[in-house]
DNA sequence: TTGAGTATATTGTAATGCAAGGTAGTGATG
DNA sequence: CATCACTACCTTGCATTACAATATACTCAA
């Protein structure tokens, strides 16, 4: 299970991408977020961020009818949205390339600076 | 710059693996995560995620003096600090692969079922 | 009529990065 | 000697955000 919080400024982006994709609704982006691993996200969590994605322009809904059961309110990406989402790639790109530079990740590269002022017992 | 809410969760297991490597102290923390690229992080970050690590029984602390300057806090990781490190590594890469799985970040996998449901306009 | 599944929304809580502020020691510059 | 820069630590308060809990409402099957 992926924590909470480092799910903080993830999901956000995450669900950008997959609207990016197709026009879709929050029930069906949970499912989408199962589906590519990052378990099961709280619809407490997906509605709310959809609004403050709608509400900060970058993402547009409708409502369509589906026939059967309740309404659905389909999202599509804004200019701002895609320019975010974007934005988004870059940054996640330049955490993941600071967190695999760490040591013990598999990919350590460079950083061989390792001074030699160990310090000494003492109290 | 990563923003903030992306290092949520991550900024701590990446200060206990910089600790993992060798005993080493707040400001010289802050120094490494600035080379490992991760830009300036505030010490109103890292003081009180010590303080964090600290009091949750991850890190052990004792002042060592250094001749010259103030004291220093130097830190080490308990076995609950090297099996936090170890979780967060896991989780770590479970959270890449389902971004990284995600449309648009050039690693997609499997995930083909694109369902041909594509909503036809309606109001 | 009861339950499960689909679908959206709101309220309140906890976690955490960080700006802003403070203390203190050392050494160089004027 | 006064000032500044650098090292090194710490605290307070704010903003953001994932999520549990809760609510509403429609459809369909048992």
């Amino acid at each position: 299970m992926i924590p909470s919080q480092m799910l903080k400024g993830i999901l956000q982006g995450s669900i950008l991408a997959i609207i990016s994709q197709k026009e879709t609704y929050g029930y069906e982006i949970s499912q989408a977020l199962a589906r590519y691993g990052f378990g099961t996200i709280s619809e407490g969590t997906i509605y709310p961020l959809l609004l403050r994605l709608e509400k900060g322009g970058l993402i547009v809904a409708r409502f369509l009818d589906t026939g059967s059961g309740p309404k659905r309110k389909y999202y599509t990406l804004t200019p701002a949205g895609q320019e975010e989402l974007t934005q988004f790639q870059i940054s996640y790109r330049e955490m993941t390339a600071a967190v695999d530079s760490l040591p013990g990740f598999g990919k350590e590269e460079s950083h061989e600076e390792r001074d030699q002022t160990a310090p000494e017992g003492e109290q």
